[in-house]
DNA sequence: CATCTGATG
DNA sequence: CATCAGATG
């Protein structure tokens, strides 16, 4: 105890060392980091060509929080000719600057909910056309879907309400599966279709690591499951397991918690869909497992058109 | 740009570092910091007398983040007989474990809204009596105050109502401020009171920084000066004030916008207030402002009873 | 600027 | 186990 002792002769103690402004962001590959990852494709398409067209996909699950984890490294690291983003839970107004890229056009819609959902797109070429959500009120004003049309295609940009703990919002997205699919088949009518996205549905067993124990939590229930299947049946093609239909453990998303990501415990919920008219186009679709900064994955999709 | 170039013989790229569990805490002072500061005091009562007991005092902002900067080494350095903690913000099923100290008899209080106010008292002797609140309904369920009965003394250990942004809650403080002072005129009729904790008001000009703009902000409106004036009138002394008459820039807070702290723009709000009749007793009040892990700092008072 | 909670995933 | 917003200070 500190008891009537003479007052010491030390002189006053400085204030502690500033804390940094922002808390130690969580470790992430910089760009000299992805250096040592391999993002080189030898696939071509079945007949032999080279791609000429590199689109990404990433949710990045808050993007303010992404961008500090040097995010934007790895889209000028890609430099994919299309990005896009889901999950942003940001405002136009509140995008940090660093979001502006150098070469490329770039288009936000955010929720009307603060925070919540949000989906981006970034284009090296400027769009013939953009427009925004599925014409269906219920959804155009949470930041879901943004379609960018080209001259030789439509690319659908989408963030799939999730079913939510304890399936609360089953019921809504049961009437989001047919809003989505009857919009890519109308315009799949007009031209072929890209679609990408967070989908929020592990198709098959093999998409997901415990399809056991997850059949009633959302992400994979029969519902969700089958309005994939349903998708499909419209004429299009998971590119992923089109390529790829045996392979295992090829996941693009891993909870936070319990180090599902470190065990590989992940769901696939990102996809590159395409109207089958595409698949002589297709080279490669690609899952970045190797990239950090949100508990999503960045997937790629290369291919010739 | 990543063309078709064959892959790379590189091996996969490992996980990232795991990062730690907690995001580093904002530095603090360690115990051992705590030996670079000097905690002696060689005042003694107006007859010489040293002081014998020794009640420390400290609004923490939240005690969880408070214990992960240490706050708990602060305790066990200064080793008072008595230790009030105000804005715990903490449910006593929420305390982590490292609150529990050797030697202590620890009371919590916490508010019926999660993660406001709480107010928590350490005693190494066990008094003869705990109460919580004062006895008037619309405060008690906040988790303002613990009074600890000792056979020579009340200590009345507050964390009184802040006025609020804009002065929402002015109304709300000028209830307070006479329920608090007919609650320790009432127990002063009995025994000596010590009333220490955030009072939420700086008395006087010298008491802040900058009083001239800050008389319309919270902590020092004439009304919450009004407030102290009315309690001391009661037979009441400020004891820093009444051992420093003339001290400036002593404060026990510190808004953390601006480096306030670094630049010492700060107010003084936390208060050892004693009965009259314990001023022979007094031997020093001592503002700990070397001190961080909070946004205020802790107070002692020595005292020979 | 920093603490909490609560919603959301 | 993360993000973000909003309340509170």
């Amino acid at each position: 105890k500190t008891k009537n002792s003479k007052p010491k002769e030390k002189k006053a103690v400085p204030p502690p060392a500033k804390k940094p402004k922002v808390d130690k962001p969580p470790l992430n590959k910089t760009q000299s980091d992805y250096e040592s990852l391999d993002f080189s494709s030898n696939r071509t398409t079945s007949d032999g060509k080279l791609w000429n067209l590199k689109i990404s996909s990433w949710n990045v699950g808050g993007l303010k929080a992404w961008v500090k984890k040097n995010g934007i490294d790895y889209l000028k690291y890609e430099d994919p000719d299309i990005f896009c983003l889901q999950e942003t839970k940001c405002s136009e107004s509140k995008l940090p600057p660093e979001v502006k890229v150098d070469g490329y056009h770039t288009y936000w819609l955010s929720g009307e909910k603060e925070g919540y959902a949000g989906v981006g797109l970034y284009s090296k070429k400027e769009p013939i056309k953009v427009t925004y959500g599925l014409g269906k009120k219920e959804f155009d004003t949470e930041g879901r879907v943004i379609t960018v049309e080209y001259e030789k295609f439509y690319l659908v940009a989408a963030y799939v309400p999730n079913a939510g703990r304890g399936l609360v919002t089953l019921p809504k997205r049961m009437k989001w599966d047919p809003d989505l699919r009857n919009y890519v088949k109308e315009l799949d009518s007009k031209k072929p279709v890209i679609l990408c996205g967070d989908m929020n549905v592990s198709h098959q067993p093999n998409d997901l690591a415990n399809p056991k124990t997850n059949t009633k939590n959302a992400g994979f229930t029969q519902e969700e499951r089958d309005g994939m299947t349903a998708l499909l049946e419209e004429g299009f093609v998971d590119s992923f397991r089109h390529l790829y239909p045996e392979k295992t453990g090829a996941y693009t998303f891993w909870t936070y918690m319990g180090n599902a990501r470190s065990r590989n415990t992940g769901w696939r919920l990102d996809y590159f869909i395409l109207s089958q008219k595409l698949i002589p186009n297709l080279c490669d679709s690609i899952i970045r497992s190797g990239v950090y900064g949100s508990d999503h994955c960045p997937i790629t999709l290369l291919i010739n058109i």
